[in-house]
DNA sequence: ACGATCGATGCCGTTCCGGAATGGTCGACC
DNA sequence: GGTCGACCATTCCGGAACGGCATCGATCGT
C-alpha cells in the first residue's frame, strides 16, 4: 500500500530528478526519501527510478506513475477542499418544494440570487402540492418549501418571504372592466373563481374575509388547484377572481387586471425544519431576505 | 492533511454507519478507529459524522467526504495497478518507425498481433525514411525500426521478422510477359528501375549481385525512394525491376508480376537499442515472432 | 590522484498507530 | 424506575514507522 505521503515523496522526485532537491522541497532530508522511494518501489514490486550516483531517470513505470500519483494527490486535495466547502455551505445541494404560484412570484428572483451568489450548490427545485410541503420538509425529502402562510405550520419555522396585495381579475367584457380600480362592494352578486378550500386554505380565507367585510356573500362557482387556472377561467368569462398581483404577469385574450381598493395581502412563506443540518439552508435563507422588494 | 488509511477508515465508516462494524471490516478495533475519525474531522475542522451514543448518521460534508475520497481511493489503487502494468509492459506506448515498404508487408500484421494482444499499450507508428531508423532509435524518438537489413547496424540490436524473395515487375506489354517465371539472364539489356542506393542499399546490392551472377550488366536508368514508385514507374513502360514479392499487392494498369527462380530474398529487420528500458518493446519484439509466415 | 557530488545505509530519538481495558451515555425492557 | 445491553469515547501501553545525523561508497571532473 502506497500511501500519498510516499506519493508527495515520488512527484517530488519526478518533477526534479534530484533527491537532495526533492527532499528539500519536501521540507525533510535526503536520507528518508531515498528510503520511502525505496518502499514505494518494494510495495509495488517494480522499479520506478533508474539511479546511478550521477543520473537520476524516471523508468516507464515510473513515468506512469508519476501521472496518476499527481492526479490521485490533487483528487486528494479536492476531497479535503470540497469537504470545507460542503461544511461552509458552499458545495452540495439544497431541495425545495414550491407552489406552483411561487414559480411566477419568488422562485425566479431567488433562484437568480442564491445560484449568483452560491454557484457551487445545485438548487433543486421541485414542484409540488402547498399540501404535501410539510410531509416532504419533515422526512427529509424536501430541504424547504414555499407556500402561502398557512397556521398550522407542523412545527417547521417558517419566515415570510413576499407580500403582495391581491387584485380583481375579470373578463375584459365585463362591465366592471371600465373601473381603473374597484372597490369589494362592486364584486357583490358576481360568480367567483377561487382556489380550492384545502390548497390555499388563508389565501381562500383571506379572500372570503375581505368580501364578507364589505358586505358582499362570496359566491363561489369554480374551485382550481392553481392560480393559472382561475385567471384560464376568468378570461372564459367564467367569473371573476381576486388573485395574487403578481399573476398579473401572466396575460391572456379577454382578461383583464383592476387593483382592488383597500386590498388584503398574502404572504408567501418559506418553511424549513429547524433541525435540518444542510449547511446549504442558511445560505438559501440568507438569499431570500431581499426577495420582497425585488419581486 | 488526511492520508489514505484514514480515509479507508472514514469510507468504511460511512457504508456500515456503525464504529464496531466498520473496524471489523478494517480489520481493527473500535477505539484506534474512533481516534482516526476524529483525527481526520480534526484535519478538516469540518464535523463529519454526527453520533450519538445510538446512531451514526453523516453530515453533508461528510456524504461528500465520502465520495470523493472513494474516488481518491480508486484512484489510488489505479495507480498502483497501472505502474505494475507499465512494468509488465502492458501499459504505455511504443515508437516504431517504420520504412514505407513495411507498411505493405511486415507492419499490418504486427500491429494487429500485437495490438490484440497488448490492447493497453498504444502502438505509435511513424513512417520513416531508412537512413533515418538508426539516429531516431538511438536518441530514444524510436524505441524500434523496421527496414532492410542493413550492414552497419550503428550498434543496435536487430533480428529478421519477415524473408521475402525478390520477384520481376515488368509491364504488362513487355515482351518477356508471356513468360510464367523468368531467370536473370532474360533481363539482360533491360533498362532497370531501383531503389537508390543511400535508400536501402542491402536491396539495391542483392538486386545488382544477382544480375552480375547470371552475367547481366545491371543497366539502372531510374532510381527511386519507394518501392511504390518503382512499380508505378515499371507500370509506365519505363524499364523492369526486382522488387520484394510482398509488391504484387500493389497492383496496376500496365503492370504485371513474375516469378523469379533462383530469386535471393531480401529481408526486413526490426532494429533497437540494448539498454532501451520500455518493458513494452521486449512484448514487441515477441508479438515479430511468427510474422514471416503469416505475412 | 584527489576532491566534490550524490545516493544509500546504520543508528537513534520521537511520533504515530493499534490493541486491551475502561468509562459514559442512551434506549430497551421488565 | 431500575437494570441491562449496545455503542462510542477515552486512557494507557507496546511496537512500528518516520525523520535527522553521521557516514559510506561510487562516480565524475580537474
Amino acid at each position: 500500500m502506497v500511501d500519498l505521503r510516499q506519493m508527495r515523496c515520488f512527484v517530488a522526485l519526478a518533477d526534479t530528478l534530484h533527491f537532495g532537491r526533492a527532499a528539500q522541497r519536501l521540507h525533510m532530508t535526503q536520507p528518508p526519501l531515498s528510503r520511502q522511494i525505496a518502499a514505494i518501489e518494494k510495495a509495488l514490486g517494480v522499479r520506478l527510478v533508474e539511479r546511478d550516483s550521477r543520473r537520476v531517470a524516471l523508468t516507464a513505470a515510473g513515468l506512469r506513475f508519476a501521472d496518476d500519483a499527481r492526479a490521485v494527490l490533487t483528487a486528494a486535495e479536492q476531497a479535503e477542499r470540497n469537504a470545507r466547502l460542503a461544511h461552509a455551505g458552499e458545495l452540495g445541494e439544497v431541495h425545495v418544494g414550491f407552489m406552483m404560484h411561487a414559480a411566477h412570484s419568488s422562485v425566479p428572483p431567488m433562484t437568480r440570487r442564491f445560484t449568483a451568489a452560491h454557484p457551487g450548490v445545485a438548487l433543486r427545485l421541485h414542484e409540488t402540492f402547498p399540501a404535501e410541503l410539510p410531509a416532504r420538509i419533515l422526512d427529509g425529502r424536501l430541504d424547504a418549501g414555499i407556500g402561502f402562510r398557512v397556521d398550522d405550520t407542523h412545527g417547521l419555522c417558517s419566515r415570510v418571504i413576499l407580500e403582495e396585495p391581491l387584485c380583481v381579475a375579470l373578463p375584459s367584457a365585463h362591465a366592471l372592466s371600465g373601473h381603473a380600480s374597484l372597490r369589494a362592494g362592486q364584486l357583490a352578486g358576481e360568480p367567483l373563481v377561487a382556489v380550492a378550500e384545502d390548497v390555499a386554505p388563508t389565501l381562500r380565507r383571506t379572500i372570503h374575509d375581505h368580501l364578507l367585510r364589505a358586505g358582499v356573500a362570496p359566491d363561489i362557482r369554480l374551485e382550481t388547484h392553481l392560480q393559472q387556472s382561475i385567471v384560464s377561467l376568468v378570461a372564459e368569462g367564467l367569473g371573476v377572481a381576486l388573485v395574487p398581483s403578481s399573476m398579473r404577469r401572466i396575460t391572456l385574450p379577454g382578461l383583464a387586471y383592476r387593483d382592488l381598493e383597500d386590498a388584503p395581502t398574502i404572504e408567501q412563506v418559506i418553511y424549513w425544519r429547524r433541525d435540518n443540518l444542510n449547511p446549504a439552508l442558511p445560505r438559501l435563507l440568507a438569499s431570500l431576505e431581499a426577495i420582497d422588494g425585488e419581486a
